[in-house]
DNA sequence: ATGAAAGCGCTAACAG
DNA sequence: CTGTTAGCGCTTTCAT
């Protein structure tokens, strides 16, 4: 019997005058069980509005139906649009998906990583990279894993990336086709893993790109906005910039509005992931749209891979290319 | 012994050649254990990099240090933002949050619930009407629970809300007070709770209200800027119009651009939430700000009231103002 | 077709 | 200060 006044399994047993077995087997149909007894037990489940203990069910089979998706941010809409589209691959498979936000900070990440990981089927984290994220531990335990915006896969987990090195180099292209001479990058707060490739894209097709030009934001709309500023007030300021995100190109554009700067006459703006608020701003943003949904799915499915099969299975690499939207911000 | 190569507190206890009593304790710090002892068990659960199994954990103490939010959706900034705040509320006290989106789906969202609640110390949902939505087997099962955007709370849950009718009055008075005669209401997908006496707020400030001039969208961008052009093309066209959230808003203001509607001059436009982006687009919007922040840290502190007092404790409710927020667009 | 009983990995009385 | 012993609520052999 549950304690609390909660209905256990033992007490819809008895109720319905048959075993607790029998009923954890009208509940799991994992083996046949005689039309008239599932009828009576399913009655006293409804009667009691028994509700079975996820936990102990979960701590006796081994299996949750939970996977967990780690997110540095959950308001950045890669993230969210990235968890919906987890949700939507895991869902029809009958796992729900729990999302947790980590702020970036490492102790609070590795916390999280050891309280779901007994707790979850498997999980994906995004904007984690193998050496930085302590993810090992999920390898070690064999917990099935997969990593958003980790370049190489490896033993024990798969990853889905953006083609982010060719992303950057064209982005860059497109301003120095332009005529842009000056073309400064505002990072996130993340300076390795995939925005670390776009930085290094860039700069395979920037000639002589000036260091100063390129500097780190906090990823925030604020912190894009400040950047922008910083730039604008330097000696030689930037006639084009590159944003590592939607949010932060917002805000580099409010920075330029800000100081009267013309965008894109004066300032050429390009961001990243193509967010819906992109086409809305003024002027609408010119991005590198990342398919965000696309890799949340593509997350799931490779998760849902490695849940399935018991044996090891083969590293796999899902790279999704970003591809340039042009609107007037560039 | 654990299975699957997993470590147990079993291999712990041998290795260190004490108890598992012991190791428990030494991790819980719930009786004082000799220091030597001590640092052995430290150094044996380093070696073995044991972690304990939070399921088995939970099931024998009852206790999770887990807290769920159950949101409509995860890609609205005011849920983003809503957690944020919960998260910083309950994190401090060592209780991680999980979040878990039901895309207003009834069916999804009884389930989730269903699966979380035993796995959880306690529960924020948002959206959620007792009536409407499933909560009663929360309520039932006595789990600590609040209610985010409902107006009343009752036996065994807590509100935390805005001021909704009076934020939805103010907007409409203030509509009224700049000389506009056919204020219209674009209200999102759900038809219940906060959203609805938002517009009871709005009907009590506008006198004979247009039936015809208040519509339902799909609380996204793409849903208010096809509400608003809906508007826009009927025979008698409002004036004025107030969004159910910014996120409708900002369609609204799209499609009054698409049809050459100037804004604030042909229609004025106010948004609800005061979103990052609000203050960035053109025009910028005048809005009602909710601080969904500290909404979420409410909800956090008393969600953690209830998981503290083992006592029945009396319903609390915290109500929130909106503020009006004077832009461009009204 | 059904039951009895043995745990899953851990914590918490209850002893020393 | 430390160990022994019951379980938490369920699933799953192994019997019948």
């Amino acid at each position: 019997m549950a304690r609390r006044g909660r209905v256990g399994i033992a007490d819809v047993a008895a109720r319905a005058g048959v075993s607790v077995t029998t009923v954890s087997h009208v509940l799991s149909s994992r083996r046949p069980v005689a039309e008239a007894t599932r009828a009576k037990v399913l009655e006293v489940i409804a009667e009691l509005d028994y509700r079975p203990n996820e936990m102990a069910r979960g701590m006796r089979s081994q299996r949750t139906s939970a996977i967990a998706l780690l997110v540095p941010d959950l308001s950045h809409p890669f993230h969210t649009s990235a968890a919906r589209g987890l949700q939507d691959a895991v869902r029809p498979k009958g796992y729900h998906c729990i999302v947790s936000a980590t702020d970036g900070d490492g102790d609070v990440e590795r916390d999280l990583i050891r309280q779901l990981m007994t707790r979850v089927d498997g999980m994906v984290i995004a904007g984690a990279e193998p050496g930085i994220v302590a993810v090992q531990p999920l390898i070690d335990a064999e917990v099935p894993l997969v990593l958003l915006g980790a370049d190489i896969p490896g033993p024990g987990f798969d990853v889905v990336t953006n083609a982010d090195y060719d992303a950057g180099a064209m982005a860059a292209h497109h301003l120095v086709d332009q005529g842009r001479r000056r073309i400064g990058f505002i990072t996130g707060s993340q300076d390795f893993g995939g925005p670390a490739r776009r930085v290094e894209g860039y700069r395979s097709a920037v000639e002589r790109a000036d260091p100063a030009l390129v500097i780190r934001s906090d990823g925030s709309l604020e912190g894009g906005a400040r950047c922008m500023a910083r730039l604008l007030d330097a000696a030689e300021p930037p006639d084009a910039v590159i944003c590592i995100s939607d949010v932060v190109a917002i805000g580099a554009l409010y920075a330029a509005r800000d100081r009267s700067v013309a965008v894109p006459e004066d300032l050429a703006v390009i961001g990243f992931d193509d967010i819906e608020a992109a086409a809305l701003v003024t002027p609408p943003l010119t991005t590198m749209a990342t398919s965000s949904r696309e890799h949340g799915a593509a997350a799931g499915e490779l998760l849902l891979r490695r849940i399935d099969s018991a044996e090891q299975v083969e590293p796999r690499r899902v790279v999704f290319p970003a591809t340039l939207v042009r609107r007037q911000s560039a």
